[in-house]
DNA sequence: CCCATTCTGGGTCAACTGTCCCAGACGTGT
DNA sequence: ACACGTCTGGGACAGTTGACCCAGAATGGG
């Protein structure tokens, strides 16, 4: 093999985040995660220098497909107030349908909030989180022909705190038709702050 | 010592919550508990069947003690909005002030939803939460005259809700005056749902 | 004061962890 | 075909973990 050394890697972050996604992040061994990976010890640690710099590589992983996940559609010509509905139903189906995958983010920001040296990588994530979300609401609020009356970034941080303690409610307590109820009520609410664009925003009126 | 059996499985917990706070779930071993609260391994045993047994005990100790800490105070008279804004807003000094408890109880629910035979144990945590802030807004709605026009349940899950996701972002990139922001939009959008208390209720109008 | 019960100190055990090592298999360029 | 660097298998290591065991200290009732 040739071009193994980058990709080698991958595959066992790969194959930690199945071990995550199934046990949680205490039973990601290194032996559990060559055993997921097909591989032995000593390709491990050919590939890392020590499981550490693996679950660095992991969260750096993690964070960089999760900002390029847009999982939303946004639908041109629907109002704002539906696009939001729709859009965090369409999460919450997201999160019932593989609940691993949002659990594995939530133990990860954990992981990374526990660990000296990797703080910086919580937020990092919340960052990332953030950005893709204001990418979003702009494209929505474009769609809808609206626009913000607040900075998109704090729409945002209103958006993820939402998705947040939906998932972290659901994921205890399973009640979907609640999860419905607040999502309703979120894109009611946060919908009142789009304007109507009617005329391009000019600087000096 | 006569009554000890009892009270030394309440020190040990409470060392293994001292223990979690500073340093993690899973640092929370048996040997660094017994450490924390000057005993020896054979005490822990004498105590507990098992460390898992422990774990239990925790959960539920914590349960407890979360449902008893009302920790905001009603001010009669103010409306509602601003008794939910200065409640969010207390919730949050608190968050800052002792970021560690916090911190424990989200990798408490993630280890709940982890272990087998535990995964209830998250669903009671958040059945707690929900109904200690029911009462809460029940009391608030009463001292500032208003009734809230959708059931005090799904209210207090939109308050679990924001705190949660409050509370995960803020560990994360500790940006209070976001926050802020955020507790202020929904202390207005949750107050909306409350109605103002002209007449006693009356079963048929 | 004595004795039975309750507790503890220290040691021990097997299991598991991350890490390392080394002989040898593999593929590649010549 | 050959030699060389790249990789892997299996084994080993020290450290840590949860659990246990037993002799003996502490304690309180008689």
């Amino acid at each position: 093999m040739r071009i193994a050394s980058a990709e080698r890697r991958t595959l066992l972050v790969q194959a930690a985040l199945r071990v995550i996604a199934a046990h949680g992040v205490s039973a990601a061994t290194t032996r559990a995660i060559v055993a997921e990976a097909g591989m032995s010890l000593a390709s491990f640690h050919y590939a890392f220098r020590s499981h550490d710099e693996m679950m660095r590589e992991l969260i750096g992983y993690v964070v960089d497909a999760e900002s390029t996940a847009a999982f939303a559609v946004l639908q041109p010509g629907a109002d704002i107030r539906t696009s939001l509905r729709d859009g965090l139903r369409a999460f919450l189906d997201y999160v019932i349908a593989d609940p691993g995958h949002e659990q594995v983010m939530q133990e990860l920001v954990q992981y990374s909030l526990r660990t000296p040296g990797l703080e910086s990588m919580a937020r990092d994530q919340y960052a990332s989180y953030h950005r893709a979300v204001a990418e979003l609401l702009t494209g929505g609020a474009a769609a809808s022909g609206v626009r913000w009356a607040v900075p998109v970034d704090d729409v945002a941080r209103l958006v993820v705190t939402v998705t947040d303690g939906l998932t972290l409610a659901w994921l205890a307590d399973r009640d979907a038709a609640a999860a419905v109820r607040v999502i309703d009520f979120a894109a009611d609410a946060i919908a009142a702050l789009a304007v109507p664009l009617t005329q391009p925003i000019r600087s000096v009126p």
